[in-house]
DNA sequence: AAACAAATCAACCGCCCCCAA
DNA sequence: GTTGGGGGCGGTTGATTTGTT
């Protein structure tokens, strides 16, 4: 990148001065947040609408938490990269003062890594999660007596409450929140069988396979959690022991 | 102390969606 | 129905920082 904090098609790109922080935070103090594309000219700064959002949302707002991402914090990020997958910013709003950008770069640093060594170290056991999911798919359409778009709209219809995160023991309020043994179980079901089922693209990498599979342990989901109606256990996503990463 | 490698993170890009005009 | 502004999102880049030899 040679082009750095220099003008470019008018708009000013790179790192932030001290000074354009200041610029911005004395517009949105005095303007809020939100049309950013004004900012340019109202605030005198050279940067376009996106810079300006971007920089406020990651860096300047007040009510962004500092420092590392505790163990805590972490976990959150586990467990609901296990519902959502990269939905970087689903996952932020559960955890306040983090940013969709952060989570992603902890992510990628933290996690990727793991992945890079597992998918040269392990690739028997990746093809044998693929198998297993495999088998998991075939026996869940043998077995499935749900109505998917009942539960699907049952999920549509929870689903302003699980980007906020409680915690994993407290999601029985969604399981409580049916009213039929099976729908109680199935919800649950469906989250896991939406993951379980999305698409493999043909020549994916071994990478790509395990971020596709995420942190399940399909070991896990055979063992612990019943693929037959009623649906009576916790997916192990859910369960208060944290899913072992990885097959 | 220097050189190199790895990790971190701010910022950009391109695509997409929503909505008002 | 179309268009353009505004903004959200995930992926990627590359400068900087930190760790290791």
């Amino acid at each position: 990148m040679g082009n750095w904090g220099v003008i470019e098609e008018e708009w000013r790109k790179g790192p932030w001065t001290a000074e354009e922080d200041k610029l911005l935070i004395e517009y949105v103090n005095l303007h809020g947040e939100g049309r950013w594309n004004s900012v340019a000219r109202l605030a005198e700064l050279k940067r376009n609408g996106k810079s300006c959002r971007l920089r406020w949302v990651n860096y300047l707002r007040p009510d962004l938490k500092r420092g590392q991402i505790t163990p805590h914090e972490e976990r959150i990020i586990v467990e609901l990269h296990a519902i959502w997958g990269n939905r970087w910013s689903t996952i932020a709003r559960s955890l306040p003062g983090r940013t969709d950008n952060e989570i992603k770069n902890y992510w990628r640093t933290h996690f990727k890594n793991k992945v890079k060594k597992l998918s040269t170290d392990n690739s028997k056991k990746i093809k044998s999660c693929l198998l297993k999911r495999q088998q998991f798919q075939q026996q869940q359409q043998l077995n499935s007596q749900i109505d998917m778009k009942r539960v699907m709209s049952m999920f549509e219809e929870n689903e302003t409450k699980i980007p906020t995160y409680v915690p994993k023991q407290d999601m029985t309020f969604l399981y409580q929140n049916t009213t039929h043994e099976q729908e109680q179980g199935s919800f649950f079901y469906s989250m896991i069988n939406e993951y379980a089922n999305m698409p493999v693209s043909e020549g994916s990498s071994n990478e790509d396979i395990m971020w596709d599979i995420g942190l399940w342990n399909l070991d896990d989901l055979n063992a612990n959690f019943n693929t037959t109606p009623p649906y009576n256990k916790t997916p192990p996503c859910l369960q208060t022991q944290l899913a072992t990463p990885f097959c």
